[in-house]
DNA sequence: CATTTAAACTGAGTCATACTCATTATACGA
DNA sequence: TCGTATAATGAGTATGACTCAGTTTAAATG
């Protein structure tokens, strides 16, 4: 029965966890510095201050350890996207939040998520991590849609992959460029987006949204983001 | 001076093509079977019976040979866009054919598709292949202004990434689900992108804002924008 | 506090495989 | 037919992931 939780650690559940988070720590340094084959398991033990087998009684090999890596990454960018979004927003307003967030963070930490590829085909743990971030985009959506903001029959799913796939060849592209952060980025997708996902509820026949939509559209979000530049 | 062509590899410089194209062969296979890390080179040489030093004859190392597997994929795959594509359709058109084409591609394919991004990284001779592949989009969306289908001021390189992005994620998203080829993939993301794109002068019934008013309003929200970032 | 027992850790050794290179085979011109 | 250059070979080397018998450390017990 744990009586308290000290902050220095003291239990041996807690040395042990502070060892493996240690290792996860070396390893991404190793990692992104070296790349998946550059790095060497030895320097990433003697990173961490331990020995080579050592790291083996953590992970059972160099796949395993990549997936803790990756894992944890995303695990946190979940958390930090959760801090990125109000609440009490509308959904547009979140998905630009988001969009900002998603797109700030892969720039910042490009090389933790090039690793990423080469996780996912060997394990599926890390998987996990990254499902239960792009999860986040699947709340906003289907709360919209609960609270009538979007339209009843939008592919949400599709448009998941519009959202991240946008995100991440676009990010791709400054990169390769060495271009830093670009908002008109995420201020054209969402206008794109804005289109199948506005209520729109006057032409519910009509398939093509109209160039007044697409100017309501615009300056909704131009109102939104006056609104959020007083923030 | 070559009087003939024939059929038959004869001269030396045929057979050292004929060899080095086998190779290729043979490592595709092996690649697209066991992944870049299962594959071993003693199999590839195996398989394309020649001996393991002979390979290096033709490639450097073991990353060099998988961007020639890569570099040859979207090579072909340049080329069978480039028929897939009617010459004189509008760009609209010929933005839909692409994107059929390709996701077909990418899903039949999937296995070549991922070691893209085993090679990406290191050599950039594959990245070339790739870059002439993208370039067929450009060329659709140059056109397509040139001709005035599509107004002045699209984004195209914006839109190559929503387009390209979108198509790879949700080739991923319907492998992970063990899902066959979606044509309404190809129609969501053409209205999607139909809006930023469509000239749209046919229905000019209600007065439409026209697309200098559209402008006008993004580049106030891009100022906007602008000044917000330099806090 | 001494002793036992279990858990955690170590690093020298094993093994698989990418890559090398001295040797051999082949093709071609004279 | 011979000489030379080019191509091919595969046994050998180097590297680095992974193992495991032995050692240290910590917890449990009396």
């Amino acid at each position: 029965m744990p009586a308290s939780q000290p902050d220095v650690p003291n239990t041996s559940r807690q040395r042990l966890e502070a060892k493996e988070s240690s290792i996860l720590d070396a390893a991404e340094q190793v990692f992104t510095r070296a790349g998946f084959d550059g790095a060497k398991i030895a320097t990433i033990a003697q990173t961490a201050a331990v020995a080579e087998g050592t790291v083996y009684l953590y992970y059972r090999n160099k796949q395993d350890l990549l997936a803790g890596v990756v894992g944890r990454f995303w695990a946190r960018l979940t958390l930090g996207a959760e801090e990125a979004i109000t609440p009490e927003a509308s959904a547009v307003t979140q998905l630009d939040q988001l969009a900002r967030y998603h797109l700030r963070s892969i720039l910042e930490q490009f090389e933790v998520v090039s690793l990423t590829y080469r996780a996912r085909p060997q394990q599926e743990r890390d998987l996990d991590q990254v499902r239960d971030y792009v999860r986040i985009f699947d709340r906003i959506m289907l709360r919209g849609i609960d609270r009538k903001e979007l339209p009843d029959g939008v592919p949400v799913s599709q448009l998941r992959d519009v959202f991240f796939g946008t995100l991440e060849f676009s990010a791709r592209t400054l990169k390769l460029r060495n271009q830093p952060y670009d908002q008109s980025i995420v201020t054209n997708l969402l206008a794109l987006m804005g289109q199948s996902v506005a209520v729109d509820k006057s032409v519910s026949v009509a398939p093509e949204p109209s160039n007044s939509d697409l100017m309501r559209t615009l300056q909704s979000i131009r109102d939104q983001l006056k609104s959020a530049k007083t923030d």
